[in-house]
DNA sequence: GCGGGGCGTCTTGTATACAGAATGTATCCA
DNA sequence: TGGATACATTCTGTATACAAGACGCCCCGC
């Protein structure tokens, strides 16, 4: 997801946003931007900028900023135009507890109403794979991509697992902010010194909300995805305390210096 | 609304409260075709057709488009362009758990995180002018938009009282959706044989809800919200159940008959 | 009679021109 | 020297022109 495909910069881009329409090239550019803090928080983005940057005419870049808009990175100036927006720390952990709130809205819909054998059987695969991922000791970057992409298809399963259009949308939108997906501070859990033992408390928590669901027990299961997302809380933590693991988290440059805001 | 405003060419002084911007008008006005069902469920929606009916340029209107693509009234269509969004009941009893599910989130949050006492008065407030208003057993117009007004007031005010424009942000999404509002539902809950009672019990929520607040009991301030907005799911099915309640929901338009789709 | 291909129309996506508003600066006056 | 005003610059908001693509229709061939 972000952290997989940011990568790609400007001057790269001719091969991946060629293909796509002007404003999908413009919304992930822009995006890409904001999130690498070549935008910085606060900034006025001027239209006329963008167009230079991107070789993309207004009209497009227009679409884009009222998209990353309506997704929460940019907020309308009342004078007109869009700027970066800002994040406190608190926002961010407001955004983490509404995932695990939502992801544990769906955990209950899931296990109350019933999911297809099918749905099952994916998310356990799923479960089995991230097992025998994990067994052996983290090591190569290839091993922490896989782990990526497979945390990433469970959470996407269980999403799915609701089978419920609403919310997924909602839910979609809520892991939109960058530091809310499920994979925001996986770079930064590799760090931690209890790096390992955090993996395994997090697989116990895929696996028992399975095992909920399958059970058809709705509160557990709603209250383990809640649960699981506050793992999160303490990445979050070490990340603020560490400047230097404080790279690893998407958007980073968006948050804002809590202690100076509230010195005023 | 009333759309009796035929005349006003391009050189007229726009005279209505849509005169902001074009792109508030062209909002504005698609939101209420859309909701009114003269743009029904799958219609695709051609620009051109729009800029004939508002006068406004194609510019505004593509604007207007994509926020109301967010908003989840329109969807957009593989080859291009958008349709107008079709719910199944399903989907409207999600959006109103979600939004119980939100607000239970909020309610406990201010329970946990703690309001500022000017909050708790302003709540306070609210809950006496709703006690006093229905005291008296509803009789006119008058008294039934006040109660509107007032259910909508509470609600603006419990959200702020989480005070996180994170969880705002998701709040305010969830209840864009016509149906998911907590006002969605007053008109048809008028009409119910228990009327008198549910109001009775839904501002038993209300009081119940700020004493748990003030009390810093999170867990029980989050579960009366989730409740509260369960009211929605009677009103809900004695609307479906009455063909006759039913255009009292707004946007009911949008509601795709599911009897028919699932017999087949 | 039926299917496929070519063509015309309509639609969206994109670029750009134009106007009004906001902002910053420089100058003038007190 | 400070403040205020007028001006110039730059921005966004809006309209419109243009082009590529989708869809439907009709005709032609089999």
């Amino acid at each position: 997801m972000a952290p997989g495909h940011g990568m790609d910069t400007l001057g790269m881009a001719l091969t991946d946003d060629r293909a796509a329409s002007q404003t999908v090239k413009a919304l992930l550019s822009l995006r890409d931007l904001i999130l690498a803090g070549e935008l910085k928080s606060g900034d006025r983005i001027s239209e006329l900028s963008v167009v230079e940057r991107l070789n993309v005419s207004r009209t497009p870049i227009r679409m884009a900023l009222v998209r990353l808009e309506e997704e929460g990175l940019l907020e309308l100036i009342p004078s007109g135009g869009y700027a970066v927006k800002a994040f406190t720390e608190r926002d961010i952990t407001d955004a983490i507890e509404i995932r695990g709130t939502l992801e544990g809205l769906a955990a209950r819909l899931a296990a109350e109403r019933g999911v297809a054998p099918s749905a099952l059987v994916r998310l356990k695969d799923c479960l089995a794979e991230i097992d025998a991922l994990i067994a052996q000791p983290i090591g190569s970057d290839d091993n922490f991509s896989s782990y990526v992409a497979l945390n990433e298809r469970f959470h996407a399963l269980l999403h799915e697992a609701a089978d419920s259009p609403v919310l997924a949308r909602q839910l979609k939108r809520a892991v939109n902010l960058p530091f809310a997906s499920p994979n925001a501070f996986v770079k930064v859990q590799a760090e931690l010194p209890e790096a390992q033992a955090v993996m395994t408390v997090a697989q116990d928590h895929h696996r028992c909300v399975v095992r909920a669901i399958e059970a058809r027990e709705g509160a557990r299961a709603e209250a383990l995805m809640r649960e699981h997302a506050r793992l999160a809380f303490r990445n979050l933590e070490f990340a603020l305390r560490n400047k230097r693991t404080l790279g690893l988290v998407p958007g980073a440059a968006l948050i804002r210096a809590r202690a100076a805001a509230q010195a005023l």
